[in-house]
DNA sequence: ATGAAAGCGCTAACAG
DNA sequence: CTGTTAGCGCTTTCAT
């Protein structure tokens, strides 16, 4: 306004340029009604210790009355707080991570956190295009089920100084913090059970993700070296079928193994889906298990206990996973120090029926 | 500021009081490095059409050598758009509304908003503290798995403003929008299918979730019409487990149906992990499948098909659901208005070996 | 096609 | 314990 127009000199000021107005309550309505600032309804709602009872109860009435909600997108700006945590899976259609995402949903939600939750899909070109919404939300913490493999990955999100938690896998040089466990060793341990039960011709069926298959690897060493592997072979049997594992793919999985390798005595599936199929297609041919086959599944899912013989599976605690991680963000969150950011949750080899 | 101090009439205009700034990469250092108003490296991001291909050019530059991720937090709270959505689901655990989340997260991802997830648990308690949090961040449109039965959560959605979508269910009244199906005729012609089949001593063992326990209430009023009932009796035998129901629960179900009544020929569970559960029993005691018990799941989860016998079952188009529920949202969002605002999206029973 | 100003709704910083 | 002021980073409005 670099001239005065021939108006009144004591013109009104030109009137506030209202904008789309929501239309929505906001804190100001809130203070105006309750006769404060709209910084002391701020700390009546945040920090109520912080103001007096007397304007707490003016507060908490004028909320009442007008049906306040607080708008989280303006209160993150200004903090620089979203309280939101982003989670990204590969596909939330295996029930494999459904225990971890759920724990995490829970603990997160009751101290406040949300979740918003990101499919990546087995294949890791959507990863890339995924954190780029992600880190558009400021959000206060990542979780990856799986730790990042994609260099450029790690850099934006190394870059975006945002608390990462990478989960169901073991590195020595995660991005940040970790809780999981070693595929390898599982690999390793349930060759060295199904040996001890004397099963001497084992067999894998794997889906065909990066984790399934370090397992299988780490699963065919260990029996090669224990013997249970043909002469002068240096792997085991295995078919490798399509994530996200089915209980169809396990059934056509042994079939296709039985095919080629009659004699084997024992399967071990990289999930108990997987397994299910293994036990329904020998139900079908009369094979009994675990005296003709042994089965070993991994999930440890609600139904393998009571399965028909029961499955004998690796249980990974899915949950302590979820909670640990949740706990690992928020205390990035709020200022806490993290002491031990590499967390070992271990598994177990459950011992059932099936082998 | 109502007096001048001593200082210097001609003093720098005290320096400007900067904040936590979080350090990040802001809309500003890329116009700067553009040499354009922050506004018009706004623009060229957002309508790249409405920028000279030259300033277009330059601002992409900027971008990449800043890696400058746009704060969606900041563009909400001016836009008053999040793009973001919130699903609700009563738990994540169950396997029968991940079908819908997944492509509900999809179809919203293929057009940049994101999921947010909130599980509410079976009781009604939680939903209303979520929707409490849910409001807050102001999304773009609310999804919820089942009607909002109270009413209390009804006027704050309705409040809000917020686009909302109820799903697998039915009601004449939805708060806003609504894709679904009815339960009622569920049960009804689940009945009618067992009646057709021969069946004439039909039970059912169902999850104590509200929407298992109508489809119950009308396959056993269907049933009574049909003269599947005792005679005397107004309603057919039928157990009730906790919801989120399991394979075990459905073992277990069964065992007391046929303890109580050796005589049922078919059981309708309320979900595809019960029927496992009956089938797997029906194997354990040597009980022949259709042929003395007809079994009938829900869901058609993706290991319904490859069982032996393989599974009878209610299909539910959870993938429809979630998709059209993106779209509903989406059209509301852009300001399109959707025509017609409750969808049907039916079932289909598959007729298959157990039944 | 580009820009200046204003402000979305909230909270950090600094007084009193 | 309460208030004033100045933004958080972006986009709308209005002008050029």
């Amino acid at each position: 306004m670099s001239t005065h127009g021939p108006d009144d000199a004591a013109a009104a000021p030109r009137e506030k340029k209202t904008r789309r107005g929501a239309g929505g309550i906001t804190l100001r309505d809130v203070a105006k009604l309750a006769g404060v600032a709209p910084i002391t309804a701020s700390r009546a709602l945040n920090t109520p210790s912080a103001v007096s009872p007397e304007v707490l109860q003016r507060v908490r009435e004028a909320v009442e009355r007008t049906g306040y909600v607080p708008n989280m997108l303006a209160g993150g700006l200004a903090s620089n707080k979203s309280r939101l945590v982003a989670a990204v899976v590969p596909t939330i259609a295996g029930p494999v991570f459904l225990e971890t995402v759920q724990a995490l949903t829970e603990a997160l939600a009751e101290r406040g956190y949300q979740l918003m939750l990101g499919q990546s899909g087995y294949r890791d070109s959507r990863e890339d295009a995924l954190l780029e919404t992600i880190i558009g939300r400021r959000p206060d913490g990542v979780v990856l089920t799986g730790i990042m493999r994609s260099p450029e990955g790690r850099r934006r999100l190394l870059a975006s100084g945002i608390p990462v938690v990478e989960t169901w896998d073991l590195t020595p040089t995660p991005i940040d913090m970790l809780v999981g466990f070693s595929h390898e060793k599982i690999g390793a341990e349930v060759a060295a059970y199904l040996h001890r039960r004397g099963c001497r011709r084992v067999a894998t069926i794997s889906g065909d993700d990066e984790r399934a298959l370090r397992r299988h690897r780490a699963f065919s060493d260990a029996a090669v070296k224990l013997g249970m592997a043909l002469r002068g072979e240096n792997k085991v049997p295995s078919v490798v079928v399509p994530a996200p594992t089915t209980l169809g793919s396990g059934r056509r999985g042994v079939a296709d193994l039985l095919a080629g390798h009659p004699d084997i005595d024992a399967v071990f599936c990289s999930s108990d889906l997987l397994a299910l199929g293994v036990l329904t297609e020998a139900q079908a041919r009369g094979i009994r298990i675990p005296e003709q086959l042994a089965v070993v599944g991994l999930g440890d899912l609600s139904f393998a206990a009571d399965l028909h013989p029961a499955l004998t599976t690796v249980r990974i605690d899915g949950t302590t996973i979820g909670r640990t991680a949740a706990q690992f963000i928020i205390d990035r969150a709020e200022g806490r120090p993290v002491a031990s950011p590499i967390h070992d949750v271990g598994f177990t080899i459950v011992e059932r029926g099936s082998a």
